[in-house]
DNA sequence: ACGAAAATCTTTACTTGGAAACAATTTAAA
DNA sequence: TTTAAATTGTTTCCAAGTAAAGATTTTCGT
């Protein structure tokens, strides 16, 4: 496939800015077809559809995300935790330490390896994730994106494959 | 706000399969059908290959991406191209700034609107772009995600529609 | 057993991103 | 016209993210 078919500089000649004078709407060209760019664009879109979900609430995109792995993974270390989220640890620390002073997780230094640093959901914090888990995972949040039911597990499923999520049990 | 005054043992029925604790591999469970987090990751995923690729030479996401659309939309205005590419306003001024610094845009100040401001590539601009235009949509920089082109193709799909990018905006 | 190296998390200092206020210009209204 | 409102981009200031160094604790080699 021969890219440099379509390469041709509106403005070439030098001081000769007079040729279409982009106006109305912007043309994207190859940009269309590139995943990272495209990938970037639906995420600030997620984080859109986020916020307006979760305005009354204070709740951080990231927040309910590290609640539920610490729910359906009681004792998870910190820096486990980190890495399988892709949240960097510096940052692991000031989220972890937020949740704490809101009453919703525990830390639990255990003797066996009094580096690491293990997490617990606190009564209020289960109870948090236990109220706000259908607007998380169902489609009120992800409603207006316009694909069928169908179509968002196929968005999902290349999206795992993509990412490398989940390697063990996806197919 | 404590809702429930009943102190249980530590281990308050953690969930159906979840084991009490959680060492090896961390489960994410519904996690892994959110699109919300799915497209988090993958721009992780992304932005680290970005930065292979890109190691070298000085550039970051999206410059790249603010030249590519200046040469083919040669005079776009500052406020359209941040709309266009999810890019706040604030942010866009500091990065059109720092590509003038380096002599690859010009800012040229209309005098039919002198609030505006007109995007146009510099010569060496569009050296630039000309020169890392296959690395940068090529398959060099996303070779590692293990999809198929067809695939590729089914995400890049998807991910316009969950975007709505390359819609027109009738305003 | 002892000291070096590795592992784990935290802290610090810096960079990047964003909301809101600001300045300049143009359009609309009175 | 003259003034108010809207448009467009910039600046300021604060929050969020990150890399590098630091502080403990454990492991490993000798």
């Amino acid at each position: 496939m021969n890219k440099g078919d379509t390469f041709r500089p509106e403005e070439d000649r030098p001081g000769a800015e007079a040729a279409p004078e982009s106006d109305g709407a912007v043309s994207l060209y190859e940009l269309e077809e590139s995943l990272g760019f495209l990938l970037r664009i639906s995420q600030v879109r997620a984080y859109e559809r986020f916020y307006a979900a979760f305005d009354e609430i204070e709740l951080r995109p990231g927040e309910f995300s590290v609640m539920w792995v610490i729910l359906r993974n009681p004792g998870v270390r910190h820096g486990l935790l980190a890495e399988t989220l892709g949240i960097k640890p510096a940052q692991m620390t000031k989220m972890i330490r937020r949740l704490e002073v809101q009453d919703r997780i525990r830390r639990v230094i255990p003797d066996d390896d009094r580096r690491s640093v293990r997490l617990y959901l606190t009564a209020g914090g289960k109870a948090f994730v236990r109220e706000h888990r259908d607007a998380f995972f169902g489609h009120d949040d992800y409603h207006n994106h316009g694909l069928s039911e169908a179509e968002c597990r196929q968005l999902a499923h290349l999206l795992r494959r993509y990412s490398g999520v989940g390697r063990r049990t996806d197919n």
